[in-house]
DNA sequence: CATCTATTAATAATTGTTCTCTTTTTATTT
DNA sequence: AAATAAAAAGAGAACAATTATTAATAGATG
């Protein structure tokens, strides 16, 4: 069995597991964003998945995005561009966007200290949150744009 | 003088100084921004100035906090609750959402590592993007809404 | 004082997202 | 394998935040 569909037979065991539905349409959504790197929005979903599934109605995706952050499946990514963009990678990593195109990259192996526990436990004791989660975004201009 | 005064005096030198007008719309948003602590969006602003202002326009504060940005008076914040909150302070420091409610509150001395010039120099050679400005957000559950 | 330009206010238009309703599909039980 | 109930998809209207357009107004400039 290659790696490939192994990785959505897990897919459907979580969603089975939630008593959520396996749907050709969430299948295909989640398809798309854990195999592209640019942190698709729900128009770039939209656009790729027409060619395949020209019924798909831009409805199901704002659903099946829905249902996918609500499984931790992926996670929204909001830098402010006017749309949420959304990324499969679920690990907690900081992200750059373009301010010129709105390019969106992962920030890898790179040392960001904070969020450890202890941050964590002093920032709930400093405000009184609970804190969940956390986003870390930098902005600046791209390579492309740089040009 | 009192350092209320003072402060709006400065304020005005800022716009002047980049060929801004002084107007009583302008000093008033700004005004509103600087005495609050909640990072108010555009339409918390449009209804605290709704009593002295009554003829002012939502479409005037749009303009007026993008004026204000662009020449750095105050910052924008984006914690994805649908629309954009405004801060007057304007240094490097981050913020926690409660996402139940949506308030947005500072965090404060928190020692919080990253962000040096180190960080920079690193996240632009591994990314190849010119890092312009940052912004670090946590999510929880507010005080009040644990209650 | 007259003119020129920037700003305001009102309104229309746009965009991303959500809602409602009907039809279709899925998982389950015979 | 067919029947069934529940969930999901599709279509389009509705919505809310924001932006663009326009005409009127105010301030600055000569």
């Amino acid at each position: 069995m290659l790696k490939e569909e192994l990785k959505m037979k897990n897919i459907e065991q979580v969603l089975r597991s939630k008593k959520i539905k396996v749907t050709p349409q969430r299948m295909a959504v989640y398809s798309v964003l854990k195999n592209s790197t640019n942190h698709p929005n729900v128009d770039m979903i939209y656009k790729k998945l027409k060619p395949e599934y020209p019924a798909m109605s831009l409805a199901t995706i704002y659903k099946t995005v829905e249902v996918l952050k609500q499984v931790g499946l992926i996670q929204e990514l909001n830098t402010g561009e006017g749309s949420i963009r959304y990324d499969a990678n679920t690990s907690n990593h900081p992200h750059i966007a373009c301010i010129e195109c709105g390019r969106v990259d992962d920030i890898h192996d790179v040392n960001i200290p904070p969020c450890g526990g202890e941050l964590k436990t002093e920032i709930e004791e400093k405000t009184g949150y609970t804190v969940q989660k956390q986003q870390l975004y930098f902005f600046g201009i791209c390579p492309d744009c740089h040009k």
